[in-house]
DNA sequence: CGGTAAGTTGAATCTAGTCAAGAAACGTGG
DNA sequence: CCACGTTTCTTGACTAGATTCAACTTACCG
């Protein structure tokens, strides 16, 4: 109840001081509708907005947390620049990140319903985003009809890309769940105009790790089995994209049965001359790679 | 394009006749925006919501399903009796369920962004729910201020629970991961004014399964060992929650630690006794409950 | 009362985690 | 500019946990 009755207070339609606690945006930058509906991709060309709001911007540095994990809700961000984690963080300590946010993406969602955010925001770059006040958005509302709809819709958005992220971990191994992590990557760098087969990663292993429910050791070992397979080339933060329907193969293999591509090829002696016979590993969606067999084939 | 633009059709707000595809509503049966409220448990008690609408209810039969993944976007629904599985299918044919909605839960949130439903949503019981077409629900905002709210909330309500979700994923192991979905249940069976501590299930070992990233058999030596370990009773789909701290220590191992629970004694032989050393599993939190050890201590 | 679907259990195998030791990159200060 | 310590990353060996395959039991439904 208490929950409820904070979100209320902030949401309230009346005479909310949405401002206030935006004490730290940096003066002079700000955002129109029209910029923000570009930035997020829901951009109708012939479409009046029919406001002139303008929403500010906030710059956070690198290690700097965006929101804190238990804050009272006040307002949705949206990536500007720069690259963010978000982390979930257990009551006994134990934390996973649940996202890399880049530009044009919405963080602090998961605050509307109990009035405060469930995941703390880092920022791993200098970075800037625009501060949407959720009281001033749903005033806004009765100005300019379509921002509705944009707010279901960058929710709903949200909600898919979690919703994916549960598939990745339920069903896809080790090596698959790297591959769909990078080609999500190259995917979104693409969309912003950068190169989408070369590009360096600003987390660290351990991020990556936690991002895909694996221990840093694993997506070590992951990228560098994609890298010997000639798929990907990595080194360090830095990785280039080779073969990007390899790594679509990887990720489902019914698709690579297609294309002819045989991962039930066991010659690698791996190292340690155990020589097993039939088993087979994971159920659903398996990557069908052992750690050196592409680097042998 | 084509995606956005069939959203926009759908959530027109001059002219949409938007009742139109809700044919199998059956009759007489409707929904105030008041019992809806409290179907949600986003009620406060004093509110005048000032609109008449009445939504229309629907009823799913058994294994019929409500939406089908790739159907255009058109409604939200929420459950008001029986219990359903929202499936994710892969373009592959790789599925995943996604949850298992029940009374007061949100279905179909997914397809408000792309126009097309992405989750599948199948009633493992004769259900019935209550239609909320999006774009009737986004004009009503405008006679009753409150209900914008109640849509993002709702909205971020589901986001969260998919990111708990995504946690249990990345971090548990089995039994963890059963022990939670089980407390889960009992949590939202309670809320309903069921028995939390008795229930049955209603879905198979093989949905559970997919729900968990787990194999039925997996789930299966779980709840065995779980049932061994008297946390809770077993018998085929019937439930009985004989000591739910134990279930959350077994989610928890700090908390197991606190309470004196000793997780680290290897005394069991295990069958094959094959006598293993020292290594430990998972990473950040851990069961530490090998299948048979809760059994033999 | 059979036939089928769902659930349980066992044994072998494989995947990912754990522990441990180095190598490579980075920042800082001499 | 290089030595130095720290952090990050890589790789190896071994182990625990989850999957696979398979047999069997139990429930369910006409």
């Amino acid at each position: 109840m208490t929950a409820a009755m904070s979100y209320y207070d902030a949401l309230d339609f009346g005479n909310a001081d949405d401002e206030t606690p935006c004490k730290r945006e940096h003066e002079g930058a700000s955002f129109s509708v029209r910029e923000l509906t570009r930035l997020l991709h829901i951009d109708e060309p012939g479409e009046t907005w029919q406001v002139r709001t303008a929403f500010a911007l906030r710059r956070v540095h690198e290690g700097e947390a965006l929101v804190h994990a238990g804050d009272k809700f006040h307002s949705l961000y949206v990536a500007r620049s720069g690259c963010f984690k978000t982390v979930y963080t257990d009551l006994s300590g134990s934390e996973q990140v649940l996202g890399f946010p880049m530009c044009g993406d919405l963080m602090g969602a998961d605050g509307i319903d109990s009035g405060h955010y469930r995941s703390s925001a880092i920022s791993l770059d200098t970075s800037e985003v625009v501060i949407l006040p959720l009281a001033r958005m749903a005033r806004l509302v009765y100005q300019s009809p379509r921002l509705e709809a944009l707010i279901y819709r960058i929710l709903s958005r949200e909600l898919v890309r979690v919703q994916n992220m549960a598939w990745t971990l339920g069903t896809l191994g080790a090596e698959g769940r790297v591959a769909a992590f990078l080609l999500n990557l190259s995917a979104r760098l693409g969309a912003l105009g950068y190169s989408p087969c070369s590009f360096n990663l600003r987390m660290t292993r351990q991020d990556i790790g936690s991002y895909l429910g694996l221990k840093l050791e694993t997506v070590s070992r992951a990228l560098s089995a994609l890298n010997t397979a000639g798929f990907i080339q990595v080194q360090q933060r830095s990785i280039d994209i080779i073969d990007a329907d390899a790594l679509r193969r990887v990720i489902d293999p019914a698709a690579c049965d297609r294309a002819g591509f045989a991962p039930t090829r066991e010659s690698i002696p791996k190292a340690s001359g155990v020589e097993n016979g039939g088993g087979r590993a994971r159920p659903q969606v398996q990557s069908g790679i052992a750690w050196g067999k592409l680097a042998a084939a």
